[in-house]
DNA sequence: GTATTATGTCAATGATGCTGACATATTATA
DNA sequence: TATAATATGTCAGCATCATTGACATAATAC
């Protein structure tokens, strides 16, 4: 039996030990997300909501299909949530000076605060883990991150690697 | 500005990089289930099955409440998911001998090949992942994923460490 | 001048969650 | 034994978030 694992499992990691690393990541990203859940919540918003005005603080003057890209959602699903936040004022849209058909997308004061309160939570959250884990696990922290994801997705993070 | 900064986040730990936490956590997780996902559609299931097929696959003959417990969703929400589940025959109910009340999951041999479809893929990658990250760094994923949930979350891990 | 790009919108559909209310067994307790 | 509590299930309604497909407009590129 535990022969066969190992066949199944050629870099002797155990079956457990998998499961355990899938059930670390499903426990730590829904408590991770629940606290702004339930301050979105409050204003009528839901995650996707978050997302956005996170990517676009973290991101000023972002086009839409790159918002689009890094979000991996369709433009008719970004669509809804980027209306209802620039009607409520959360965001802008600045046409581009290079090209006008660009949207370019910018927080407003209403933004940067929500933005800050939801993010300074998750920060606060992370702050305290990095502290009791120390250096070393942070850095085997981000390690296991990166290569758990997509190619694709690991570019996000070069550019901070220099 | 650094000044403030730091002050706001008393750690010594930049806005920075506790922003690519943050981002870290979206990109590998949104990832790590993708694959599952699109496997699930084809059964015209979601996530939520996924997760139900997971946690009755490794507690066989957990209670429903029990189940609601680790999902962190509300019986109702529950309710939708496990029926079709049960009623296409992925998982069955055994009544409890101690507690007639109770109805024990169980997968079936349907159940298992789904449950493993969609574990072996997640347990590959992860596997990969740790592979290249090498023990050290798994240890600290671990640490920081731990730090990074809740209290109540964390009791799941701790039987594993003994 | 036509094709492509960037963006937006309408409509329909499905998955996942919620609250609230109510129902049925079964077990525990006064 | 009568009543309360527990374990589970279900119905109805609602919100969010995602999808596909089709179509529209303005601006840029060839």
């Amino acid at each position: 039996m535990a022969e066969l694992k190992s066949i199944v499992n050629p870099l002797f990691l155990r079956d457990e030990d998998l499961r355990q690393g899938i059930e670390l990541l499903f426990f730590a990203y829904r408590d991770f997300t629940a606290r702004g859940d339930a301050i979105l919540a409050k204003q009528h918003f839901g995650r996707a909501h978050h997302r956005v005005i996170y990517f676009v603080g973290r991101h000023p003057g972002i086009r839409v299909s790159a918002l689009l890209d890094i979000l991996g959602i369709t433009k008719q699903s970004l669509s809804r949530v980027l209306s209802q936040l620039v009607r409520e004022d959360y965001i802008v849209q600045k046409t581009g000076t290079s090209d006008r058909r660009q949207r370019l997308l910018h927080l407003t004061e209403k933004g940067r605060a929500l933005e800050h309160e939801l993010t300074s939570e998750q920060q606060t959250r992370l702050a305290a883990a990095y502290k009791d884990a120390g250096a070393v696990a942070v850095e085997g922290f981000r390690k296991v991150m990166l290569g758990a994801m997509d190619m694709g997705s690991r570019k996000h993070f070069q550019t901070s690697e220099k």
